[in-house]
DNA sequence: CCCGTGATTTAT
DNA sequence: TAAATCACGGGG
């Protein structure tokens, strides 16, 4: 007789995403995300990502151990995608760290497309140029068609949204940029820390305001 | 610079 | 139930 698998009965999962998010945030820089939709590859190099730290980060959707219907994958074990969707129009794309109910996560930012590109640029027809392509949070989602029926997937086992490893070393530090996160200036001191990650010189980032 | 846009969260 | 907020993008 099958039952059902309770949380506390499942034995610990330990995934190149069990780490910390600022660990995470770093090493996911020069590996590939790969999103596959009607049997077609649509890939990118992560260049910039933003880490978000938890109950103790006033940026963070987890901030104060809130739980909501919205911020629920958050909570799941690292190798889980969040995805959300907000001002009426965007979605982004999260990858969940840690350990389940650790609340941590790493925000997709930018991506350099190398895959899919004439499919992109459909999804996405106000991009004029490449560089336009997946600049941003909700332009990297909008292109490789990322929206919430995604949420909570584990993108271990997903054959939809995965990453693919470019390199077996993480990019070492003197080739990536930290600076302040984009768009949290309501977090006041947060705002501050340097839990942005971007590859130095890449031409792909977002302009970051 | 400003605004669209609507789900989600927070305040009454 | 109502009001405020928002991990953004596009067009001036």
């Amino acid at each position: 007789m099958l039952r059902a698998k309770t949380r506390s009965s499942m034995p610990p999962r330990f995934t190149a995403f069990s780490a910390d998010p600022i660990t995470v945030a770093r090493r996911l820089l020069g590996q590939r995300l790969v999103r596959v939709i009607n049997g077609q590859r649509l890939a990118g190099t992560i260049v910039e990502v933003e880490a978000y730290l938890g109950a103790d980060d006033a940026a963070a959707h987890t901030y104060r151990g809130r739980r909501t219907a919205r911020n629920a994958a958050m909570y799941l074990p690292g190798g889980h995608a969040y995805v959300y969707f907000t001002y009426g129009m965007h979605h982004c794309l999260n990858i969940v760290c840690g350990k389940a109910d650790e609340g941590v996560a790493v925000l997709l930012r930018a991506i350099h497309p190398t895959e899919g590109l004439k499919r992109m640029h459909r999804n996405r027809p106000s991009a004029k140029r490449e560089s336009d392509l997946c600049s941003g949070p909700a332009k990297l989602t909008q292109a490789l068609a990322i929206d919430r029926s995604l949420n909570e997937i584990d993108m271990c086992a997903s054959r939809s949204l995965f990453l693919e490893r470019l390199r077996s070393r993480a990019l070492p530090p003197s080739r990536i940029l930290s600076t302040r996160r984009i768009g949290v200036d309501y977090a006041q001191e947060w705002a501050d820390r340097p839990l942005r990650f971007l590859i130095k010189d890449t031409l792909w980032a977002s302009r970051g305001r």
